[in-house]
DNA sequence: CAATCAACCTGGGTGC
DNA sequence: TGCACCCAGGTTGATT
């Protein structure tokens, strides 16, 4: 489900609804592997911590403690939904402009604040997870990780440079890896080779001067355009208030196949590369 | 080291 | 209705 744009989205959300407030209670829903601690440790780690803040870190929720960190990942199919205590019903509580109620069949775990306030994990599919670590630990874990697109330390040059590293993959395989560059996923992959008019068969390596520009732009381009809609719902994502994101509809290629192509009306082709759906347009992505 | 691919899990959609 | 596929916003560990 996530990636940059809608992990953005739900932790600026979650920004506003936790920083300052103190967690009183956890609940696990049923056994599963979700905790990346043990539960004694977790609850210990977490019960009566007051949260700083809540930030993104490449598709991850960075949620600082006054102790530690709490991160989530919430890879295909996880939310994040805060609601106040006072406005549940019974039967959970339904969310006016989805239908959606929490908690529901999905909810893995609940995270209860002392103002009321709770935070459901969601997950239908059970990919994602949620971990506390230690100070250290994490400083260790934001360094190890790739460089952040929206941040002023992507340059042209670190980009060439991981494109370089890429030479010889296509540009769809190149992009996807988020061990150099964060936050792109299939959605925006797809999306801002569209943008560059390239194909996402060409080696990473191939690209003239022109076209590394035209992608180095793109990328930003379409996540921050993207952040602006709150990101894209296509099925299961939803933001912290449950709401979904806005950027479907201004998709040009992905979940368009054999649709007109907005820029030549050529129809949008769809097949297999990198192991992943790959929509683009023939005529337009050279 | 770099590239590929199955595996993790559940649900929705399609075709017979 | 049922069943047998195929597909899905991510990552990882095994295998070439």
């Amino acid at each position: 489900m996530p990636e940059l744009p809608e992990v953005e989205t739900v932790a600026n959300d979650l920004n506003q609804y936790l920083r300052g407030k103190i967690i009183a209670r956890l609940e696990l829903i049923g056994r599963h592997s979700l905790v990346k601690n043990s539960w004694p440790d977790f609850k210990k780690s977490l019960q009566g911590k007051k949260v700083l803040k809540v930030y993104r870190r490449a598709k991850m929720i960075v949620v600082a403690l006054e102790s530690g960190y709490l991160l989530f990942h919430l890879k295909m199919t996880g939310q994040l939904i805060y609601v106040l205590k006072k406005s549940l019903v019974a039967g959970g509580h339904p969310i006016a402009s989805t239908g959606v109620a929490v908690p529901n069949k999905f909810t893995r775990l609940i995270f209860h604040f002392k103002n009321g306030g709770v935070l459901y994990f969601n997950d239908i599919r059970k990919f994602g997870w949620v971990k506390f670590l230690k100070n250290e630990a994490f400083e260790a874990l934001d360094k190890a990780t790739g460089l952040e697109p929206l941040s002023k330390e992507f340059t042209f040059k670190r980009f060439e440079e991981i494109l370089q590293r890429r030479s010889r993959t296509s540009l769809k395989a190149a992009l996807l890896d988020q061990k150099h560059l964060v936050g792109l996923g299939n959605i925006y992959v797809d999306e801002v080779l569209y943008n560059a008019g390239l194909s996402p068969k060409r080696l990473a390596g191939s690209l003239k001067e022109k076209e590394k520009i035209k992608l180095f732009k793109a990328i930003p381009l379409i996540l921050k355009k993207s952040i602006a809609r709150r990101g894209t719902t296509f099925s299961d994502f939803l933001d912290a208030q449950g709401r979904q994101g806005g950027f479907a509809a201004l998709l040009k290629v992905y979940g368009r196949a054999s649709l007109a192509c907005p820029r030549c009306g050529a129809p949008i082709i769809k097949s297999r590369l990198a192991g992943r759906g790959t929509h683009w347009c023939k005529n337009c992505q050279k």
